[in-house]
This record gives structure tokens, C-alpha cells and sequence, in this order.
DNA sequence: AAAGGGTTCAACCGCGTATAG
DNA sequence: TCTATACGCGGTTGAACCCTT
């Protein structure tokens, strides 16, 4: 590794002259040979050495060790040599099916707690659980997979995150944690009583994804949400939702089912009529197309500036316009179009789109190809086709789902609850086979019966989709009532604001009763005007 | 076989907290 | 009560390894 950096360490070693000071060059401290650290992996000399002294001493006192063993490591390094490496009834190797469905339900339940999740594992250290939940993560965020079993999404709300989400309640009561557990963020949308989705506002979000959001970091996955985009489908949720998870449809009902499949992998959400039965298409949709339409990008209603919110898979890079600046090949596809002048939702110019390839760049690449299949929607509008206006990326795409295996393999939760959408939208050149295997969960599985039963208040929950956990509003919100997940043993965490109502997650807006599909239509969460 | 990109994992860093003086 | 020190935790880094082309 060879980390060289000068800085001095904490612990302020006083050694002068180690016997293995030399065995590297890896040394920091003063060139006074007051204080000689050595950095970098550790030689079996000084795993000897260390292991020698605890046996003697104990545990404990980790800058002593130094300075009777002569080892020119840092206490700290060597209790982090001790608790990773050294100490016995250490378990090595990769987790077990077990371990990596307790690993889940852990973080579900505590989040990034990694040494309060080790504690429930014997042997594994706190590293080993975090360095494990970050590549999982990084897979399931690139695969678009949520990072919890639906069964556990209502869990998935870490004690030390579950606050309120909405403006009024969280009113910078330093709520870093407004949509974001582990990071990721979620963009609420509302819609109006014609069902037309937008963005609420957000007043004091932006800043508040600094330090310790995970996602916040330089390797975050930032997201902005100045304009969301939300999809609307002519096809029934009912006839497709089935084949959801359940292997491939015939053929005629392919394109629907797989934009189906997308659209609800992808977290887009259906709008419903007030009845919270039949889908409101508000924009001229026809109801018997086929095909998907009336993909609709809304740009929000009251954001202003930027609004920075977080999910996965994509990153933006804030202008000095505060505008979230377009990658050139979103740009491309997507920004080109010119600014709306419709009164209801439009795609913006300024719609905030991935820096990088990412999720939602190709989702709203793919939705916007869709989108313009709905004539209506063409001919109403001042939106310029441009670029994309050739419907055969629907089609060429959604060929591209028969090419793919059987999206009921076992193999891969991937394939169970996403299937086919990674690979035919998102990720062209990643294969859905291409996703490690995952611990299984058969509540996984889509029960396309409960999920008939949902309608459109129900809350989506977008950070399932990749771990995040933040609250989550009910339809009752004007009554200033949140629903906060308080489940099986799992207790409400104690930075809940006491305003707060928590009610248990048992109502038509419980996460759990939520079939996965519609779970994974959550990207959005749905909020009424207010 | 080599190159390039992605992944894994050991280790470091900074910060917060506990404790002793 | 204040300060210094030790410890623990979570985030981040980067070399080594692995896989694909």
C-alpha cells in the first residue's frame, strides 16, 4: 500500500530507535528519529511481536505497546491489527448465506453500525461487515437492486435515522438524515389532484448531505431531484405485475410486461384516480395502447435552485448557475429538448440528469424514448422529439428483453425482482448474469395478488431500493400525521421529533404489505399537496 | 500474454466519546 | 470543571487481486 503521508499521529509515539523500523519505507514522523511510525501492511515480524505482546499483557493499552515491544506502530494501528488480524476465534473467509441474511437484517435494523452489527457476529470484525455491505451495495446500486429484501424495507429505517422527512417537521432541526439512510436520498413527488406528479420543495436540504451520509462522501452517489421523472403507464399494473418475478410472458405481452417491469424496478410511479383504483393518464394517453407512453418527466413545481437530494447511481456535478449540470450525453438524449412553456409538468432544460453513466440516466433515457411514442403527448406539447423520438429504442430494447434468460432463475435475486430490467435498460454492457449471486429471500418474490391490493397513496419507499431508509409520508399527511416505521422489535428510534406520530406501519401504507413491485415503483414517494 | 477495468480488503484518517488526573 | 489521553467507530483510500477483452 505503501501510505506515506507525514501526517503525525494522534497517539504521539515516542520511539526512537525500533528494531524493525527498517524493514520499510513505509515511516511517518519526524526526521528527528524522534518518532518513527511505520505505515502499511504489517510483516510477520510485527504480527509476532504484537501477538507476543497481548498474550503477555492483555489487551488494552495499545500505546504501550510501542513502547515496550518496540514496535514502531501506532497504538492504534495495532488495535485495529489485533481486532482484525490477530485475535483469536477470528473467522476468516467469505459469510456464510447465513451471516450475509443477518448481515441484512442488521443493517436494516442499525444501519451503518458496523461494530454494534459485528457484536452479532461472532468472529467477523466491523471491517469485514462494512467493507461486505459497501460492495454490495455498489453492486446492487449499479444492478438497481434494492438493498433489502421487501420484507425487511420497512426495517430498513437505521434507529439513529428514522426522522421525519417532510418540511415542517424537519425544519433543520439538523435533519442530515431527510432522505438519506446510508446516503441515499429520496425524492419525494407529489401529485395534484389530476394526478400530475411534482416535486414538492424542500427548503434547507441542500448542505445537509455533508459528512457521515455514506453517499455524501467523494464516492457518494448524489442525486438531485430539481426534476423527477415519473412515468405513467396505460397498461394496468394488474395484467403485468404478475409476470413480474414469475419468468417470461408470452409474447404479445412482452413490451408491456417488461416496461412494466421497468418502470416499477425503476421506482416510476403510476398515478391513480382519486377512487385509488384506476390509474389516472392524464396527458392524452391512450388507455389501449400497448404499448408504454406517457412517460412524463416533471420538472418540479416549486424547486428552486438546487435541491439536492441523493439516490443512487448517479452523480451531479452543481453548476454556478445552481443548476445541476447535465453529462453531454444525457444532454444528448434528453436535456436537448427545449424548455417547456406547458402549464403542467414538463422536462426542463435544466432537468438534472447523471454526471456519469448511471440508474436513472438510461431510465430516463429509456422513459423519454417511450414518452415519445404517446402522440398525444407529442402534440400538445412544445417538446421536441429530437434526438429521440424514434420509438425503436422501446422496441429495440424491449426485443432485448427476450434475449435475456429467464428472469425467474434463482440465481440471483437480481433476476427474481428485477428481471430482465438491468440488462435491457440499464446497463447494456452488464448483464443481468453478470450480478453475484445474493442471498435469497422468497418474500422477495412478487405477490402480484397483494399487490393488487395497493394503490397510489401508498407510500413508495425509494430508499429500499438501495438501502436508504428515510421516512416515509402517508396520504394523511395534511393531518401532520407520519407514519415512521415501527416494526417487529425494532424500536423507534429515539431522535424522533416528539411532534411526530408514529403509528404503526400496518395501515394500506405499510411498506411490508407492499408488494415488491410496488415497492420498487418507490423510487417517488408520493405525497399529497399540502 | 498483456492491458485495462472492476473488486476486494487491509489499513489509515478524522472525529466523537469515555476516562483519568 | 477542564484538559489530556486513550479508545472506538465510521468513512475513505489505494495496493493487490481478479476478470474480461
Amino acid at each position: 500500500m505503501g501510505r506515506s503521508s507525514n501526517t503525525e499521529s494522534e497517539d504521539g509515539l515516542l520511539s526512537t530507535d525500533s528494531p524493525l523500523s527498517n524493514d520499510g519505507d513505509n515511516f511517518s514522523g519526524g526526521s528527528n528519529g524522534s518518532i518513527v511510525l511505520k505505515k502499511g501492511p504489517w510483516t510477520f515480524a510485527e504480527d509476532a511481536i504484537l501477538v507476543d505482546y497481548v498474550k503477555k499483557h492483555g489487551e488494552g493499552n495499545w500505546n504501550a505497546v510501542q513502547k515496550h515491544s518496540g514496535l514502531s506502530r501506532c497504538g492504534k494501528s495495532c488495535r485495529l491489527r489485533w481486532a482484525n488480524h490477530l485475535r483469536p476465534n477470528l473467522k476468516k473467509g467469505a459469510f456464510t448465506p447465513e451471516e450475509e441474511q443477518l448481515i441484512i437484517k442488521l443493517h436494516a435494523k442499525m444501519g451503518n453500525k458496523w461494530a454494534r452489527m459485528a457484536a452479532h457476529l461472532p468472529g467477523r470484525t466491523d471491517n469485514e461487515l462494512k467493507n461486505y455491505w459497501n460492495t454490495r451495495m455498489k453492486r446492487c446500486q449499479r444492478a438497481g437492486l434494492p438493498l433489502y429484501p421487501p420484507d425487511l424495507s420497512v426495517h430498513a429505517q437505521p434507529e439513529n435515522q428514522r426522522r421525519l422527512s417532510l418540511p415542517g417537521i424537519y425544519e433543520d432541526k439538523g435533519c442530515p438524515d431527510i432522505m438519506q439512510s446510508n446516503g441515499y436520498g429520496t425524492p419525494y413527488i407529489m401529485f395534484d389532484s389530476f394526478g400530475i406528479p411534482y416535486a414538492p420543495e424542500f427548503p434547507s436540504i441542500t448542505g445537509n448531505f455533508s459528512k457521515g451520509n455514506g453517499f455524501g462522501s467523494p464516492q457518494s452517489y448524489s442525486f438531485a431531484s430539481q426534476t423527477i421523472g415519473v412515468a405513467n403507464f396505460a397498461q394496468e399494473p394488474d395484467e403485468s405485475m404478475p409476470e413480474y418475478g414469475r419468468g417470461a410472458a408470452s409474447d404479445s405481452d412482452q413490451t408491456d410486461s417488461c416496461v412494466s417491469r421497468m418502470s416499477q424496478s425503476l421506482g416510476l410511479c403510476f398515478a391513480y384516480g382519486p377512487d385509488h383504483t384506476k390509474k389516472l393518464l392524464p396527458f392524452g394517453v391512450n388507455q389501449d395502447s400497448r404499448h408504454m407512453s406517457n412517460v412524463i418527466f416533471s420538472a418540479s413545481k416549486h424547486f428552486a435552485g438546487a435541491q439536492k437530494l441523493e439516490l443512487p447511481s448517479l452523480q451531479y456535478q452543481e453548476t454556478g448557475l445552481g443548476l445541476w449540470d447535465p453529462s453531454p450525453e444525457f444532454s444528448d438524449s434528453i436535456v436537448q429538448s427545449p424548455p417547456l412553456s406547458l402549464p403542467r409538468p414538463s422536462l426542463s432544460s435544466h432537468c438534472p440528469s447523471p454526471g456519469s453513466s448511471g440508474l436513472l440516466e438510461d431510465l430516463l433515457y429509456e422513459a423519454k424514448a417511450l414518452s415519445n411514442q404517446s402522440s398525444d403527448w407529442a402534440t400538445s406539447s412544445n417538446f421536441s422529439h429530437g434526438d429521440i423520438s424514434d420509438s425503436s429504442a422501446l422496441k429495440s430494447r424491449s426485443t432485448e428483453f427476450k434475449d435475456y434468460p429467464d428472469p425467474s432463475s434463482p440465481s440471483s435475486i437480481f433476476n427474481i425482482y428485477t428481471p430482465g430490467t438491468i440488462g435491457c435498460s440499464l446497463e447494456d454492457d452488464m448483464p443481468a448474469c453478470n450480478v453475484k449471486s445474493e442471498v435469497l429471500n422468497e418474500s422477495w418474490i412478487l405477490d402480484a395478488e397483494s399487490d393488487k391490493k395497493q394503490n397510489h397513496s401508498h407510500c413508495c419507499r425509494p430508499d429500499a431500493m438501495l438501502g436508504s431508509c428515510g421516512c416515509w409520508v402517508s396520504q394523511t399527511v395534511k393531518q401532520q400525521s407520519f407514519f415512521a416505521a415501527e416494526t417487529d422489535g425494532i424500536p423507534i428510534g429515539d431522535d424522533l421529533s416528539n411532534n411526530t406520530i408514529i403509528r404503526s406501519l400496518k395501515s394500506p401504507c405499510s411498506w411490508n404489505n407492499m408488494s415488491p413491485s410496488r415497492q420498487m415503483s418507490g423510487i417517488f414517494s408520493v405525497l399529497p399537496n399540502f
